[in-house]
DNA sequence: GAAACCTTCACCCGAAAGGGTGATTCTTCT
DNA sequence: AGAAGAATCACCCTTTCGGGTGAAGGTTTC
């Protein structure tokens, strides 16, 4: 932003020495006024395209949430072990409980007991409600 | 942002101002013809800040973090419909579908007609993917 | 060593979700 | 007026989820 502004000054500083010179070399005689004044409308619109673009232009995406960090002690008061919150974190992710239990080389029925007791410690009786619960209390992201 | 560009008009005309000072002291000459020319810089800069906001608008709105706007265009992309849209929020609520149709006042074989759509154009196969996608491609905040 | 966990797994059952097909009504666009 | 799409609903069937209960082996703690 301000460096922005301060090329632009000497942009404009530059141009205008320029025009200061060409003026006193070539233009005293008023051959080309039309020339001159078509050169400096020409220039000040990219320049002012170029300065418009740069301090209006917004900061990039931040899809992750920079203000998450993992509060194992939110865990601890909700009583989530550290399996529970791996098939947690795993349901977050879109799998099924099949999926689930085959990457944590569990059986289907481990993953279903997991997930049964983290629906109660969340207080709630789905996955898509334990999910939401979950990146609301900022256990996960 | 407005503010922005009042800062840099007045800190052209400082500039400017300037410029003319030294022009005085060293460089006396014709000053009608230099104001003019000023004049027409600044005419043709604030013209294009003006004009370039005008062409990149749509390219320039991006979205800083916290500030969730909604995308119809990205919505017409994948050609989720109104209704789609409306059952993929309350989904991503938690809701079930009995719960949403009972919402939307329509049958539960509804629900799960515009789910199943939703699925597709989303490209998942479950609820909690379809959330985590929607949410990804900012559909939904 | 008993109590209190965690982790693992099994079985049963009902509810919910998902996939497929087809059909009707209504609006919208050409 | 006809085509296209949106919204609605139904019926079928399979898979997945969720709730309940029970149980065995492991660690930690008092």
């Amino acid at each position: 932003m301000k460096r922005t502004i301060i090329l632009y000054g000497l942009a404009l500083a530059v141009l205008i020495f320029f025009l200061k010179f060409i003026e006193y070399r070539f233009l005293v005689r008023d051959l080309s006024l039309e020339f001159y004044i078509g050169a400096v409308a020409i220039f000040f619109t990219v320049l002012g395209v170029w300065a418009g673009l740069r301090l209006t232009k917004k900061k990039t995406i931040i899809i992750t949430n920079p203000a998450f960090q993992f509060d194992q002690g939110r865990l601890n008061a909700l009583g989530i072990s550290k399996r529970e919150y791996e098939v947690l974190e795993l349901m977050a992710k879109g799998l099924s409980n099949q999926q689930i239990a085959d990457k944590l080389f569990v059986s289907l029925n481990t993953v279903k007991t997991h997930s049964s007791n983290l629906f109660l410690k969340l207080e709630v009786s789905r996955r898509t409600q334990a999910v939401q619960k979950a990146k609301e209390l900022q256990l996960i992201q």
